[in-house]
RNA sequence: GGCGCCGUAACCGAGAGGCACAGGUGCGGGAUUGCAAAUCCCGAUACCCGGGUUCGAAUCCCGGCGGCGCCUCCA
């Protein structure tokens, strides 16, 4: 798989279209991903986002690109300080003990970590140094402790302020507000140094005691690592405007490169039963919170079913629905898994049709997999192909219960590992699909495994309604027994 | 109000001129099962509305209606 050449067409918010995804240097993808302002938990949404990316890049590996995967941390800012106050703690240990948290949720995600994932509070000096360069070239003005972007000066040059978000700079300039204590000349300048006010963390620069802006952090430190013109810059959609706006005219500013971003790849947001998650509401669903019923492939499987660019609407129904797709993938890739043990039958001229067709199930759908993943991503298209090998195994197991012929057998494996190399390349823990479920307490386990033993025995001296009753016990505790005839396996509900 | 996206079965969700075989979840019937579960087979239900273009429209165009996002907090 890894010579396969495609062209991989992507939707540019740019340029409005899907366009060819064209790194500046082959096979190389420079990727930036806005990352997380850590001053509260991680949530699905932020989930979401990032899982997508995840995917995203571990199909590029997967045909043999090389992805260069940088991630930001807004390590400062206007609501960590809030924050920070109103827990009595500094901004930094705040925002520190949230990106440790972030790792771990991440982590438990099962998400490639980004190759660098930059700290704010780790490149002030080269902030100042950019803002500098930014006054400099007549792009910026102080003001007051301040230092502003100046839109106008920089739309007489580039001309292509609002582009990226479809707007004009009337629109712009219509909605545009001026914060109370703000000196902009223009409401539609933002800030690029914020003087600090009493009791704020701060920093020493030319301009007084402040903070970066809002969108300068990440011109910065995208430019600093990836260099220009920078191949691929993601983020979920309400991103766009104004902080990618921003941040490309910044960006723009400073290396007189046009475009410098040039593919731009957002992703729809998650809401909750149809609202967007916010503290008023009290809907906002933290990762951790999420990972407790459900697993990583649960949720990448939520994830990955719905276009990357469509809104998801979580609800609890539709992740029920992704923990069973789930447990369906399992079922058949852990059926597959007793296969060689299985009786075999002679080859005969029907059993040698059914597993060259099973054969062309399995190139077929791999193709058509990899092909929808190259048309703008779409992994919901492309999981419908890996569900139609999990038929073809599902069906012949169950049709051919008195025994397989070798090359059925044989097919069977093969589909095996397509499924599972088409899983693994969306990201899914397929190792984790296939293992039968442990319980950490040795204790607890020989309990369980008793517990199963003396249910058989049970069953054995027809004494069902004992055994029924351990079953359902089990059940009200979360615990699915299931009889087959291999003998009886249990799962978590 | 401006800009953008969207409307496909009970639900989720692909498809973008050529028969609605996507796929998943759920539901009904059957097989299997001591009974369940799991699995298989069969089944039901869908292109928001109205015009237009076309031999042919879910798909393209126009107009409605409805929903969502952004319009300086946002992943």
């Amino acid at each position: 798989m890894k010579q396969k050449n495609f062209t991989i067409r992507l939707y540019n918010t740019l340029t409005k279209r899907k366009e060819p995804l064209h790194p500046r240097t082959e096979k190389v993808l420079h990727m930036y991903v806005c990352g997380l302002t850590p001053y509260d938990s991680m949530h699905i949404g932020h989930a979401r986002t990032f899982t997508i990316f995840d995917a995203f890049r571990r199909f590029l590996e997967h045909l043999g690109w090389t992805v260069i995967h940088v991630q930001n941390w807004t390590d400062i800012d206007d609501k960590i300080i809030q924050r920070a106050n109103e827990k009595g703690c500094s901004s930094s240990e705040l925002a520190e003990d949230y990106i440790a948290e972030a790792m771990t949720d991440w982590q438990n995600l099962g998400l490639c970590p980004p190759h660098i994932m930059p700290r704010v509070t780790d490149h002030i000096p080269e902030i100042i140094q950019s803002i500098g360069e930014l006054i400099n070239g007549g792009y910026a003005y102080q003001a007051d402790g301040d230092v502003y972007f100046s839109v106008a000066r920089y739309q007489n040059e580039f001309g292509d302020y609002g582009d990226l978000s479809g707007q004009n700079l009337e629109e712009i300039q219509a909605g545009a507000r001026v914060e109370p204590g703000e000196h902009k000349r223009n409401p539609i300048d933002f800030a690029l140094w914020k003087r600090a006010k009493e009791g704020e963390p701060f920093w020493d620069s030319p301009w007084g005691r402040g903070r970066p802006g809002w969108h300068i952090e990440c011109s910065v430190m995208s430019l600093k690592y990836l260099g220009h013109p920078i191949d691929l810059h993601g983020a979920a959609v309400e991103l766009t405007f104004p902080h990618h706006e921003n941040e490309k005219a910044q960006s723009q500013a400073l290396v007189r490169v046009q475009p410098v971003v040039r593919h731009w790849m957002h992703c729809g947001v998650l809401n909750v039963a149809g609202d967007k998650m916010s503290k008023s509401l009290g809907n906002i669903i933290p990762l951790s919170e999420a990972l407790k019923k459900s697993g990583p492939n649960d949720l990448r499987l939520l994830f990955l079913s719905t276009h990357y660019r469509s809104p998801l609407n979580y609800t609890d129904d539709l992740m029920a629905g992704a923990r069973a797709s789930v447990r369906r993938l399992s079922e058949a890739l852990t059926q597959v898994l007793q296969v060689p043990s299985q009786p075999t039958k002679e080859e005969d001229t029907t059993s040698s049709k059914k597993s060259i067709s099973l054969f062309q199930l399995g190139h077929q759908s791999t193709d058509l997999f990899y092909q929808a993943l190259a048309d703008d991503f779409n992994t919901a298209e492309a999981l419908g192909y890996v569900f139609r090998m999990v038929g073809g195994i599902l069906t012949t197991l169950a049709l051919e219960r008195e025994g397989l012929s070798p090359r059925q057998k044989e097919a069977l494996l093969f589909l095996f590992g397509k499924i599972k190399s088409c899983l693994t390349v969306l990201g899914f823990d397929v190792d984790q699909m296939v293992t039968p479920p442990v319980i950490q307490d040795e204790m607890a386990q020989d309990l369980m495994t008793l517990l199963i033993e003396l249910r058989q025995k049970l069953r054995a001296e027809k004494l069902f309604s004992l055994a029924d009753w351990i079953r359902s016990s089990l059940g009200e505790k979360g615990i699915i027994l299931e009889d087959g005839p291999e003998g009886t396996r249990w799962r978590r509900k």
